[in-house]
DNA sequence: GGGCTGCACTTTATCGACAAAGAACACAAA
DNA sequence: TTTGTGTTCTTTGTCGATAAAGTGCAGCCC
């Protein structure tokens, strides 16, 4: 089996959504645009529809012939793609099950559970490398370092120094910057959230991806930007498996995250200083305190 | 063909020095040690050896029967693993040969060039990606965003973060840390090279290398200490290839070394802040003036 | 003339296969 | 009882093959 077709499968499931009763679908490299996939994959999934009876197509018609019903979506499993799936696998094993460093990771018995080939479990452990979690003996196995205390305080020392800077940064940027547009979003998103707390809490781990990236995105530098990465990835698939007092600890950050919002506001590199120091040692103790819980 | 066999020529080559007519060699768990490859690596040896008719092998006895000649040697080139090969190459093209920012990088035409499969080319340009010097498009070509001025200054602003960071940490190393002697060594090769600096600038990068990668250690942050992993490639290549004023460029740096190095013994903070900054300051300089006249 | 379609072609993502390299274990020697 | 050897088995590094996805060009339609 080369290839999966999940980019066909997903793009064909997102375009089930633009069909209007009626109406004809747009040209073919529109659709490129709307779906952001190349045109030979539009065309598979234009003649797809046709096939399923969802459209006729002649041409520059495509006119639609029937609403999709739920059977006319690919399952959801079948959209995401091997890395992404490979990922979640890995992550969950790591991070949950008995992961304590030292450990080897076997390619191949990794391979075998996942039910993928050798090449796509060594490329991804390849690009996971640089997250500092595991390491590679040369023709031999690789080693997980494990996801401890150490690694959590180092990962966060290099944060506060690249948020610092970022911060810093971003005061600096220039008025018309859209940035400033973006942070004022954000900022009535924390406020909307904030206001149902109790049943959108969940929510902040986007609004935290959101805010942070757009900091680390003033600096201007790819490194700090890349390195957000690393901080995501980890804080992504703990918080997502350790749910202990997140009510509580999103609604906190949340509102460090509007002080620290109106500090960047003030454009006063003191203020944006203290209001950056405080959320990030608070993030700091949240990431700590789970750590020792879960272990 | 699967695999080359480089690491068995290369303990090979190796083994050959080991050998004393008269002698024997000694037992095969030692020469994986001498030698750092697998028994059965040693195996393979012992039996080449026993072909070449130079040595004898009965069990516990190794009876070495020869020395070695210089056409017991396998070709050097044959003894460098398929990575160090293609980043070779990768290197020379983007630095040197049109390496304009936004060329695409084509991994079959990459594979054909070098002479190896695909596979090996795109783990290669997943590992290098880290860098910062390309950037994957998914399904679709890698981009070569260039070793350009924006990127040398992204590179070094953090590097002065880190090796502040770290420097600090150095100070507050224990008076037993065996830093402090390795500190003493480099020191003293440091003047060695000095005192004969006109025929031995070169090896200035050596010391560069391990000054720096000795500093960053005592930061205890595998992130930082990584990172130094991508400065030294690109300062490795970089003046590999560009040597213009290299001998006084060389020559300052170690002198900024021997002071960076006295600073750090005194192990007070604020005059290894002042060292450091002064010599990387410096660096950055000859950096940026040396990418003025390549381009 | 500018955008759209049809078609042929290129490149990537993934697999299975296989030799090189590593690891495990029982037996032998000192 | 420790250290070394013989043997067997496992795992990694690399390749070529192939379907999926992307790209480029000639001609067509408004």
């Amino acid at each position: 089996m080369p290839k999966q077709n999940t980019v066909f499968k997903d793009a064909y499931n997102r375009c089930l959504r633009l069909l209007v009763v009626g109406e004809s679908l747009p040209s073919e490299p529109e659709l490129c645009n709307l779906l952001g996939v190349s045109r030979t994959t539009v065309r598979s999934i234009l003649s797809q529809m046709v096939e399923a009876g969802l459209i006729e197509w002649n041409k520059r018609s495509k006119a639609v012939q029937r609403s999709p019903v739920k059977a006319d979506f690919f399952p959801e499993h079948e959209t995401n793609s091997l890395s992404e799936v490979i990922e979640r696998t890995f992550m969950k094993r790591i991070l949950i099950g008995g992961g304590e460093p030292g450990m080897q990771i076997n390619e191949l018995e990794l391979a075998r559970e996942i039910g993928v080939g050798t090449t796509s479990v060594r490329e991804f452990l390849i690009r996971f490398s640089r997250f500092g979690l595991i390491e590679k003996r040369p023709n031999s196995h690789w080693v997980l370092k494990g996801f401890t205390r150490q690694f959590a305080e180092e990962l966060i020392d290099v944060r506060e120094m690249f948020e610092l800077k970022s911060a810093a940064a971003f005061v600096s940027l220039p008025a018309e910057d859209p940035a400033w547009v973006e942070l004022e979003a954000l900022r009535r998103a924390h406020v909307e959230v904030l206001a149902d707390i109790d049943s959108r809490y969940l929510e902040f781990s986007e609004l935290d991806d959101r805010l942070h990236r757009l900091i680390q995105q003033a600096s201007g530098n790819r490194f700090i930007i890349d390195f957000y990465d690393i901080i995501a990835i980890v804080f992504h698939y703990h918080y997502q498996w350790n749910k202990a007092n997140a009510r509580e600890r999103n609604g906190k950050a949340i509102l460090e995250h509007l002080d620290y919002i109106e500090a960047l506001k003030t454009r006063r590199p003191e203020a944006v200083e203290a209001a950056c120091r405080l959320h990030l040692s608070s993030a700091r103790l949240s990431l700590m305190q789970s750590l020792s819980t879960a272990a």
